[in-house]
RNA sequence: GAGAAUAUAGCUCAGUUGGUUUAGAGCGAUGCCUUGACAGGGCAUAGGUCGGGGGUUCGAAUCCCUCUAUUCUCACCA
């Protein structure tokens, strides 16, 4: 028979997700204003507006959500404002492809013309994201949905661009940059990446001038010798000093070039010779500026030789480096080829070869913002979690360069500067450069007469004021007030310097406050094997699919299950298929006890009483472990605990105590506390699975209008102390699962019911005094009969010990003591050594005066405890046949 | 080259200022059970000298030193 209709069918969340979405929506409980209640805010990391979800989202959103969601039970202002990033780079490069696939150039178009194409292409795709950040369930004030480029994000890029200039924090310098050539614009020290690539060192000599002698360097770019203008070594290097006041003379060119003597030459290095061109190494500028060096620039933007260069024009650096190694070769100058291993620079975004390059750039002077943007970290006013990145964190602040904020591209805020000649006018609006420019030259200067900067600021120009603009703070003080500064910030540490350093120091630059209490650094997702999911690996899910095929509670639950701040989750399918298997115990449990038949005749067995008491008293423990778990942004914990108390408490204990027999109608007092229960375990689950509780929620009890389980009050924590019913039924369930584990070993069925007796003491008693707390006993172990000895004096049956209780079960089985022996003895022994290392510690007079009263006790209760089961072993032991 | 972090069961991790731990959890593994709330579920079991060595302490997975391994950040030599 086909099991899928013979069985009922369990959660399927594929109707409920959107349902319950649109009805959250349309309800406005995602939306905030400003009122007397305490502001829990949180700005969503803004993915790329043509972005789609992935994995990195998913674990983002889902932290987010639940923090949201806890702050919204807990009965506070829960803000959480969605927002898209403009990405300049990539999005223009991607703006860029797709127009030369329709056979458009970019340089064939006007400003205006390519910013209505990237436009077009945002409206297209913009926004795709948002609504798949709907599929997981995010429930961010959409109301609030922010962009990067949209005219409020705009102005405030404009605002705070003029107002550092004003401060003298901006200048515009002629210096060495990281230059993409592909992208054709200069990247930030951040945007590059290093990576270790094997490479070719090619050692050529050049001969010196007028002499019959040469000179040997090693380079890795032999096209650049092109723009050598001179040769530097060591001036302790012996092997070089009879050049000293030489020109060599450049190879292909004929060029002569001085050979100049700098400590900054390794004499181990290569040959010991460097080839000096100040246009195109940091390293080499800067001996170019102290030895007084032509600056050749033999490269275009695009990477391809200049006129300059004077051969190979034209060429891709790639290409004219084979072409000149190819001649070196030919014309004797090339003497040898080793292999290397050295660090590249690619971009970020485009991953082409980075090209040091001199250029003309704008950049924030870093010096006076970072330092109180420092000095509140390491102190924690604002925390970080895991601390660890405080280091990373200190050490990227200490050494903080200038930021080069200008972009050669057109996708962006374009940089507000005006200039006529050589004089620069900063202003919001051309008609206040103009009057600054009148101001200063006379009023026969117009509008026409000043050409704004060709060139747009760095994306992370504007995502560092995001904490303030997306309350359009550098208008309005109004919603700023309110949700400034915000509650925590949820963002991959990989961004911890090019976006959460800057946010920092912007908070304090105009604010003079931190911009978020805490931050929550996530850890990258990376498949099984550890690696980065990527597309070439193909080891990258498809984030709607797996929503899909597992439902948003599942994913989320997949994606909390194992990853603590900070760490990188390892995904794997399991994940989410236990989330899927976890919504399914729920779903079937609460159903369960839904529709137990209950008839008023039937009255409250004692064992349910207690059931319900103890239930309760763990619920209560299981919300302190949680509250403490939150408040320390341990949310895999929390889950974990949840789960734990759910599906072994809940489900495992309570409801098998609880089970009417089969086919009999259970006691409605009974059901009725199951229904307390599970509506405030629906609460707690909800931040964490906000679907299928909602759907129970309702399902539990009819419901009046607005009475749902989004915005219903996280249960609140008792200070009863409970801790011995707690440990009564701890010893209860130590004695069922001996029954079972007897029954296991001696492959008896669970259905023979056995009889079992107890040797009497305080700790027995107290437990069985408790009313209910035998038949509990009785039930879930199976026992047909429970009897007290006060002696254990002929007793036959199968000993075991829990706590310091001795208890028999009569099987009627042969004992097999030598089985049964050795085990007991080595447990015996166990137990003598750390009877023996406890009464050290209680017989060491600086431990009892030392350690807190506290630790005493409990010392000493373990060592009453223990000496009660000694008792009872050495009991067995002897009456076993053994000897001790 | 400079700095930092980590090392606990087969895997992923927890272990909160040294003492509620006689080192825990989840997953996985193994055995048994199950016509039933649960295209599954239940019960139970096995697995760790807490990376190696040394030290401080009445007491160390926890603090210190050292070695080894791994990872990361920053800088970057052609």
């Amino acid at each position: 028979m086909d099991k899928s209709t013979e069985k009922s069918t369990g959660y399927d969340p594929s109707q409920l997700e959107g349902k319950w979405y649109s009805y959250w929506e349309q309800k406005g409980y995602f939306n905030s204003k400003p009122d007397e209640r305490e502001p829990y805010t949180i700005l969503i990391p803004p993915p790329n507006v043509t972005g789609v979800l992935h994995m990195g989202h998913m674990l983002n959103v889902t932290i987010q959500d639940i923090l949201i969601r806890k702050a919204r039970l807990d009965g506070k202002n829960a803000c959480w404002v969605p927002g898209t990033d403009h990405a300049s780079i990539a999005t223009e490069a991607k703006v860029v492809r797709k127009l030369r696939e329709q056979g458009i150039k970019k340089s064939d178009l006007t400003r205006e013309e390519f910013l209505k194409h990237a436009w077009d292409w945002t409206d297209e795709y913009g926004g795709i994201i948002l609504s798949q950040l709907k599929k997981l369930g995010a429930s961010c004030d959409w109301d609030r949905t922010a962009f990067t480029m949209d005219e409020t994000r705009y102005q405030s890029v404009i605002k705070v661009f003029v107002d550092l200039y004003k401060k003298g924090k901006l200048y515009r310098g002629n210096r060495m940059v990281n230059w993409d050539s592909e992208a054709q614009t200069v990247l930030s020290n951040e945007e590059v990446l290093y990576k270790e690539e094997s490479a070719k060192l090619y050692h050529v000599r050049y001969q010196i001038a007028g002499e019959d002698k040469f000179i040997t360097i090693a380079t890795t770019r032999p096209e650049t010798i092109l723009g050598d203008t001179a040769i530097a070594v060591h001036p302790d290097d012996p092997r070089y000093a009879p050049y000293k006041g030489k020109k060599a003379i450049v190879p292909m060119l004929g060029r002569e070039i001085p050979i100049i003597f700098d400590t900054y030459v390794d004499i181990e290095f290569g040959t010991g010779a460097l080839k000096v061109t100040p246009a195109h190494d940091p390293n080499d500028y800067e001996l170019g500026k102290k030895h007084n060096l032509e600056v050749i620039d033999v490269l275009n933007d695009d990477g391809s030789i200049s006129e300059a260069g004077q051969l190979y024009v034209g060429e891709d650096r790639f290409k004219a480096r084979k072409l000149i190694v190819k001649d070196l070769e030919a014309k004797e100058h090339l003497v040898e080829i080793e292999d290397l291993v050295h660090n590249v620079g690619r971009s970020e975004r485009t991953n082409s070869v980075v090209e040091p390059k001199l250029s003309l750039q704008w950049y924030v002077d870093m010096q006076q913002l970072a330092e109180p943007a420092l000095k509140n970290v390491m102190e924690d006013v604002i925390r970080f979690f895991p601390e660890k990145y405080k280091n990373t964190y200190s050490h990227w602040m200490s050494n903080i360069r200038d930021w080069c904020i200008s972009r050669q591209l057109w996708w962006g805020q374009r940089i507000p500067a005006y200039y006529i000649d050589d004089k620069v006018y900063v202003a919001e609006t051309v008609e206040e450069a103009l009057a600054q420019a009148q101001a200063e030259l006379g009023d026969h200067i117009k509008a026409a007469d000043l050409k704004q900067d060709e060139d747009v600021l760095d994306t992370w120009f504007s995502s560092w004021l995001w904490p303030i603009s997306v309350f359009n703070g550098f208008e309005s003080r109004e919603e700023l007030d309110y949700y400034y500064p915000t509650s925590v910030l949820v963002t991959g540490w990989d961004i911890i310097f090019l976006w959460v350093a800057r946010m920092i120091m912007c908070g304090y630059e105009w604010e003079d406050k931190f911009p978020f209490k805490d931050v929550y650094f996530t850890g990258m997702v990376r498949d099984k094997k550890r690696r980065k999911m990527s597309k070439s690996l193909g080891n990258s899910p498809d984030a709607l699919k797996l929503i899909e095929d597992f439902g948003a509670d599942g994913v989320r639950y997949g994606m909390l299950s194992c990853s603590p701040a900070g760490g990188d989750l390892l995904f794997d399918e399991s994940l989410v298929d236990n989330g899927r298997k976890f919504t399914n115990k729920i779903w079937n449990g609460v159903g369960y006890v839904l529709n137990l038949q209950t008839d008023k005749a039937v009255i409250q067995p004692e064992a349910n009483k207690l059931a319900i008491a103890w239930i309760n008293a763990k619920m209560n423990e299981t919300l302190k472990k949680v509250e403490k778990s939150f408040s320390e942004y341990r949310l895999s914990e929390a889950l974990m605990t949840l789960y734990s108390f759910v599906w072994n408490d809940v489900f495992n204990g309570y409801i098998e105590i609880i089970k009417p027999p089969y086919g009999e109608a259970g006691d409605v007092a009974t059901r009725e506390a199951s229904i307390d229960l599970f509506e405030k375990m629906m609460i707690m689950l909800h931040p964490f699975m906000p679907f299928i509780t909602e759907e129970l929620w309702h399902k539990l009890r009819d419901r009046e209008e607005g009475e749902d389980c989004i915005v219903a009050s996280y249960p609140s924590i008792s200070d009863v102390d409970n801790s011995a019913l707690l440990s009564r039924m701890e010893l209860a369930n130590s004695i069922i699962s001996s029954v079972r584990d007897l029954r296991n070993k001696h492959q008896l069925s669970p259905k023979k019911a056995v009889k079992l007796s107890a040797i009497d003491n305080d700790e027995i008693s107290a437990c069985l005094d408790e009313a209910g707390m035998e038949s509990i006993i009785k039930k879930m172990a199976n026992i047909e009969e429970l009897t007290m000895l006060q002696t254990d004096e002929g007793v036959d049956g199968n000993s075991f010990i829990c706590g310091k209780t001795k208890l028999f079960a009569h099987l009627d089985l042969e004992i097999n003591v030598e089985e049964a022996l050795p085990k007991l003895e080595e447990e015996y022994k166990r137990q003598v050594a750390f009877k023996a290392g406890t009464e050290k510690k209680l017989s060491n007079e600086r431990f009892v005066a030392g350690a807190p009263a506290a630790v005493v006790e409990r010392e000493k209760k373990k060592l009453s405890d223990s000496k009660a089961r000694i008792a009872a072993l050495a009991e067995e032991i002897k009456r076993l046949g053994g000897s001790i």
